[in-house]
DNA sequence: GGCCAGGACACCA
DNA sequence: TGGTGTCATGGC
């Protein structure tokens, strides 16, 4: 059994795996808009929603806004709860808009709370809300989901069954670059759709007979 | 056919 | 504050 830290297990799953690229996608607004239909969602449904979205709006914020709920429920359709996702898109879309769309403009204003301040947006929960400072506002956090639970759970670590005790537990330290910080969580998703089929926990992988220590 | 996928929220004690 | 039911589609 091998002793692992963090920093030791995202240079492992970058050289075996290799770079991810993530978060896939052409502007912030996909990113946003896409984080929101992936939630609870497979992929393939969440992909063919975005690019109806795509072909419709061309993912222009203005064109968004405009969208009727019922059309924009319609175009969302297939990556389901679209009621719930169409409700937070747009509140998410209004709240940039509100804030002119400066990034560097919101930070300043929030600071620290900037994570409770997007909590608050109806539809952007726990995983959302870290995924958009990774992602959209570019701060290294470190994001709990549950292929990380369950990974981390496999390399030995306890108390990480949900994410706010995960996310207590976990964090990442200041040897991660922003950059790695997003490419850690998208290793993470990637090798969750490799080894961590459905309650199959954990195939035969190259993290076989690690131990991961926080 | 039932299970599941990169959650979030309302409701309740 | 924490636990439970509900929201929905499409692939396997």
């Amino acid at each position: 059994m091998k002793i692992i830290n963090q920093y030791d297990l995202f240079k492992i799953m970058l050289e075996e795996m290799g770079e991810t690229g993530w978060w896939p996608a052409e502007s912030r607004i996909e990113i946003v808009v896409g984080a929101i239909l992936i939630q609870n969602t497979n992929w393939i449904n969440a992909d063919r929603a975005l690019n109806q979205l795509k072909e419709a709006t061309q993912l222009d914020q203005a064109n968004l806004l405009s969208l009727t709920e019922d059309a924009l429920q319609d175009l969302i359709r297939p990556a389901g709860f679209y009621k719930n996702k169409s409700k937070a898109i747009h509140s998410v879309l209004t709240w940039f808009e509100s804030h002119n769309n400066n990034l560097e403009g919101i930070k300043a204003r929030y600071q620290e709370d900037l994570r409770k301040e997007l909590l608050r947006l109806h539809g952007v929960g726990e995983e959302t809300a870290d995924v958009f400072l990774l992602y959209i506002f570019d701060l290294p956090v470190f994001v709990s989901d549950k292929y990380a639970q369950k990974l981390y759970r496999e390399l030995g670590v306890v108390g990480v069954d949900n994410y706010k005790m995960m996310r207590q537990k976990v964090s990442l330290d200041s040897r991660f670059t922003l950059w790695e910080a997003q490419e850690f969580h998208g290793l993470f998703d990637e090798f969750g759709k490799v080894y961590l089929r459905g309650e199959g926990i954990f195939k035969t992988s190259f993290l076989e007979g690690y131990q991961l220590k926080l």
